[in-house]
DNA sequence: GCCTGTGAAATCTTTCACAGCG
DNA sequence: CGCTGTGAAAGATTTCACAGGC
């Protein structure tokens, strides 16, 4: 009554929450079976690379479902394209990193991100000392011109590692520009960005979180 | 029939996965309140902090039991402490970081791992010429000593921030001496460490995850 | 009167189990 | 025969809605 247009390579209709939090991860994976080699994958193999159960890997697979082939496994470039096409990441985003602390000065340097599609095109500083260098060819900008700068290039993602009591004046003025994505390392929640999505990653509670995993396996033996 | 125990201040029995993964927020927000003065917190103001439905947060504090009183809120320290015993954070972990590149120097500085209980005692590196040395004054030794240090000084985390393809070696290696748990910072699913548990972060996957939510929020306006 | 605590309903997610294609 | 794709069951999580204590 209802069969979608169903165009070969479009992305699936909808793809489930739970489902989505692992794409990159299935993504990794892939691309790494793909370094060493492998043309296909198994639904048992993948999952437990991942430590995933063989039905769910089938069950997330098969919402891109042309990949799979009975008795042979999984296309892994059909699917790497596929997940790629799906995360939003077979393009370019202009990222920006705002904040030139410990944090920062780590993530400039990151090879992970180019390697996703993630082009960093500057840094933006409140700390006088560092505008106007380079690092990693990047140039280290004034926090002043940020808007100009996000306007001008079309920049859609931001990534925040700035001290915590900064992060929220900073991600305001994103905001209220039209920043499409924030990405925020500071230890803090932020509010008044309503409508811009946002990923936190607080290096703390990942600590806890694994502290209470620890306390929470009283494996037998 | 089967009342428990229920002993004043004990940590809820079991804790549902979903609530466990919110409990470090729950927990920095509170810290945060606190400092600001307050005393107590309504639902409905944690949870249009936090981006979570009220009902949600009801439900998940509830477990605690004995901070809410009807018409006026819960009571903020008593559930940061309780909150801090679920967690495993009211001691604490000794905690070893092992690699000193990007990412690790800017670990080895940060400050809210030993706000929130985790002991940095000493970096391991495999790079000879910054071994000896101290940053932060935290030792920075070799990794060829690794083993003999966890036995002895009792470390029960590793932060791993070692390059990909050194991760699943270190994190044998630790496993074998009953490493308690793992975060691995390293961009690799790692295997052969059955029985330790392991939190991820992946600094790409993240963003990957932001890329997927802006493209998947064609909001109205 | 206000806000928590919680049954019950609704929704979402995972697992089971097996038909069926390659 | 081996492995995917998927109905159906089981399980987990969230939301609704309101009784009841402060």
């Amino acid at each position: 009554m209802n069969s979608p247009p169903n165009n070969s390579h479009s992305v699936p209709a909808d793809i489930p929450a739970a489902t989505a939090s692992r794409l990159g991860l299935y993504l990794r994976e892939l691309q790494h079976l793909q370094r060493g080699g492998l043309t296909t994958v198994k639904s048992n193999i993948l999952g437990a690379r991942l430590g995933l159960s063989d039905s769910q890997i089938r069950r997330d697979l098969a919402l891109f479902g042309e990949f799979g082939k009975r008795g042979v496994g999984y296309d892994i470039s059909g699917l790497v394209a596929a997940l790629r096409r799906a995360l939003g990441t077979d393009g370019q985003w202009n990222t920006i990193l705002v904040g030139l602390g410990n944090l920062g000065s780590a993530l400039v340097r990151y090879r992970g991100f180019s390697q996703q599609g993630f082009q960093l095109l500057a840094v933006f500083e409140m700390d006088g000392s560092k505008v106007g260098s380079m690092v990693e060819s990047i140039p280290v900008l004034s926090i002043d011109g940020i808007e100009e700068f996000v306007i001008q290039n079309q920049v859609q993602l931001a990534i925040l590692a700035v001290p915590a009591n900064e992060a929220q004046a900073v991600a305001a003025r994103l905001a209220k520009i039209g920043i499409s994505g924030i990405l925020n390392f500071a230890p803090v929640s932020l509010s008044n960005v309503a409508g811009v999505p946002t990923v936190n990653v607080d290096l703390a509670i990942e600590l806890q979180r694994l502290a209470f995993a620890v306390v929470n396996t009283a494996k037998t033996s």
